[in-house]
DNA sequence: TTCCTGACTCCAG
DNA sequence: CCTGGAGCCAGGA
């Protein structure tokens, strides 16, 4: 069957013997906890691409024509603020799918943010 | 091919 | 504390 039309790299839709930058980024971000959230930094520098940090924000906007669903909700940056909000369907997406993780979200920045910050480089093996 | 943009971050001033 | 520039890598015009 042939892939559904979308903008993804070719890339993410070879198999999985050609491991890629995007199937790594999804990788990290399905294993945040509930809860918890981490920002494009750490997660850039988990995967050893160093500073760019931008990717990983472009890889997330490509995000949600994946499979399983992939919680985009909780990376955030370094300042856990949700600069992200606006590539959800509704701009108020991403705050309500935080809360609905039980974090509290006030005006457009994540409470608490240092406090359940996850870094992969730390907590993931 | 060159130029611009971006869900980022760091460093100067 | 705020602002601007640079570094970063990929994709689109």
């Amino acid at each position: 069957m042939p892939a559904k039309k979308t903008k993804l790299p070719k890339d993410l839709l070879s198999p999985p013997s050609s491991r890629n930058f995007f199937e790594d980024v999804f990788d990290v971000v399905r294993q945040i906890p509930k809860g918890r959230v981490t920002n494009y930094g750490s997660i850039a520098k988990y995967l050893g691409t160093g500073s760019s940090s931008r990717m990983v924000g472009w890889a997330m906007n490509a995000s949600h024509a994946v499979v399983p669903p992939i919680p985009a909700q909780r990376v955030v940056n370094r300042n856990g603020l949700l600069t992200g909000k606006h590539h959800f369907s509704t701009p108020t997406q991403m705050q309500e799918l935080l809360e609905k993780d039980g974090v509290a979200v006030i005006g457009n920045k994540v409470v608490e943010f240092k406090e359940i910050f996850w870094d992969p480089n730390e907590e993931l093996i």
